[in-house]
RNA sequence: CGCGAGGUGGAGCAGUCUGGUAGCUCACCGGGCUCAUAACCCGGAGGUCGCAGGUUCAAAUCCUGCCCUCGCAACCA
């Protein structure tokens, strides 16, 4: 029960990572370290998968070798999440060998448990474009884009994935957290009841790069279903040294973009069954991050945001508050604009500014030593109790964008308090200001504390300044946690305002 | 009837599950403060919460129908 398990989906290599990507990496990262914050122990997963025919032509397009462009993708996502301050345990890359072996064992598996048949696909063939299209998909006879198709009939390897239909329903109808948001459950239901089988082969002939099937060197694997085995082996599932698999297992939590659901809910369910393995606790299933008209990013029009040049010109922590504040689960617009407004408002005019105030009150009035804290509790303080509760249940409901308002709202009623009790007006009796200035400042420890999470570095920064360690919610959630006694002082401002 | 999401003051959004005086940020107008990063605080103008019915003492919130916008439809987070 003390354990969590969260996974991202493994990113394909066919171009470095965008918007999207990071969003995603970012929000897991949050829950997780948010789950740490609140005492679980956790374990992170992220990585590449780089399988597949789109990784084999970007790779043919730059002229050169498969692998060397894997590795050098694999290291562009590395420094990427660096960058976002990403804290992951594992970083999965599914052309390591165990992952070839695990993999290979795995199909045999399924394949000796018999849910592995052998038959023709027929489908409509794109030579020049290497894609199948199905008879629906052709326009004109043609291909979406008008290149020239023929109908090939191929011999593959299929999973009998329909036989779990009434297993899957009855799973996704006797778990209905199964999925977050729920709403998206009858999505997925809908799918799974026209369940087919599903090709899971490609010969060799037309895609090299690729896992080949422990039973039919002929062929490689589908790359989905060589991706999303790595949730298990990155849990440690039949690793030499008895691993923790089992434990981490039962407390999985995939977060994903809404586009990969059916994959997830879906396929990834099917293929454990076939294994005999128990299914992940739950698949959480973000919204897309929107161009400022509302419509999906994309190359064509220019308007993809790199999360890099994001996070060196505004700052990994504002680029990840940003994130946290839109509401989670649904599809929201982004813009650099609307990044640096955001910085701008809740991180440097309402926090950054917040701690400016406040230092500077208690170096002119106090020659920087915090007081003892009052002998009766503000309200105030009872409030940022009550903001402790609320952002961890909002964090449970996966509403992170609530919890972020709930703590906002805290600095908001902060500020008030400093203006209704104005201590610089009588600067000099340090008994009178002795109060205001500890309630204000224990306050803030509290805000601060709970963005840990969410703005790792800044939060540390402020919390280093007012002479406290990285906090635990345990902790977070007292009141009166100031080091009466020690001196602090006000050092140059954490988030300068960004000009638009 | 393919599946799904959304329509809330000028802009962008939250609130909808668990019904109870409509909230946040930006922009605009007036005032205060000068401790603070021209930051902060107070007040004001501006919304019949897409439309029409229904349930209820009470509906942005629940139910029904309609209109409009947008994604997805199997390797694109």
């Amino acid at each position: 029960m003390n354990k969590l398990y969260i996974t991202t989906p493994l990113y394909y290599v066919n171009d470095k990572p965008h918007a999207g990507t990071a969003y995603s990496t970012v929000i897991a990262d949050i829950f997780n370290r948010f789950h740490q914050f609140f005492s679980k122990e956790t374990l992170f997963l992220t990585g590449v998968d780089e399988h597949g025919q789109k990784c084999q032509q970007a790779a043919e397009g730059k002229n050169m070798d498969v692998q060397d462009h894997c590795d050098e993708m694999a290291q562009v996502f590395i420094k990427t999440w660096e960058n976002l301050s990403i804290k992951y345990d594992v970083f999965y890359r599914t052309t390591s060998s165990e992952h070839k072996q695990c993999v290979q064992k795995a199909l045999q598996k399924i394949f000796d448990r018999g849910f592995i048949y052998e038959s023709t696909y027929e489908g409509w063939y794109s030579v020049s474009e290497e894609i199948f299209y199905k008879e629906k998909d052709l326009v004109d006879g043609k291909s979406p884009q008008g290149k020239l198709v023929t109908k090939i009939t191929e011999k593959n390897y299929f999973f009998k994935m329909s036989q779990f239909k009434n297993q899957l329903i009855q799973h996704l109808q006797d778990h209905p957290d199964f999925i977050y948001p729920s709403t998206r459950q009858n999505e997925v239901l809908s799918f799974v009841k026209n369940l087919e089988d599903l090709c899971i082969s490609r010969p060799k002939s037309r895609l090299k790069w690729g896992i080949p099937l422990p039973f039919d060197s002929d062929y490689v694997v589908y790359v989905w279903v060589d991706a999303l085995l790595n949730y298990i082996f990155g849990a440690g599932l039949w690793k030499e040294s008895d691993s923790d698999f089992e434990s981490w297992w039962k407390e999985s939590v995939h977060f994903i973009g809404k586009d990969i659901l059916i994959t997830h809910a879906v396929y990834w369910p099917c293929l454990l069954m076939a294994l005999d393995l128990p299914l992940p606790k739950k698949i959480v299933s973000h919204g897309w991050l929107l161009n400022q008209d509302l419509e999906k990013m994309s190359k064509s029009q220019g308007d993809i945001l790199d999360p890099l040049e994001l996070a060196q010109q505004i700052g990994h922590d504002s680029l990840r508050y940003f994130f946290s504040s839109v509401r989670f689960g649904h599809d929201a617009p982004i813009s650099q604009k609307m990044i640096i407004q955001e910085h701008n408002q809740s991180l440097a005019n309402n926090l950054g500014n917040l701690v400016q105030r406040v230092l500077t009150l208690i170096e002119s009035s106090l020659a920087g030593t915090l007081p003892p804290p009052p002998s009766s509790l503000h309200p105030l303080q009872e409030k940022s109790m009550e903001t402790c509760e609320k952002v961890s249940k909002y964090i449970h409901e996966f509403s992170i964008h609530m919890a972020v308002f709930e703590i906002t709202e805290l600095l908001n009623q902060t500020n008030k308090f400093l203006e209704e009790t104005a201590p610089w007006n009588f600067i000099s009796e340090k008994d009178k200001t002795a109060p205001i200035l500890y309630t204000a400042l224990d306050v803030l420890r509290v805000a601060v504390s709970l963005l840990q999470p969410i703005i790792p570095n800044a939060s540390q920064e402020v919390l280093r300044r007012l002479g406290l360690p990285p906090q635990s919610f345990e902790q977070t959630k007292k009141v009166n946690q100031l080091k009466s006694g020690i001196v602090v002082k006000k050092e140059s401002p954490i988030f300068p305002r960004v000009r638009l």
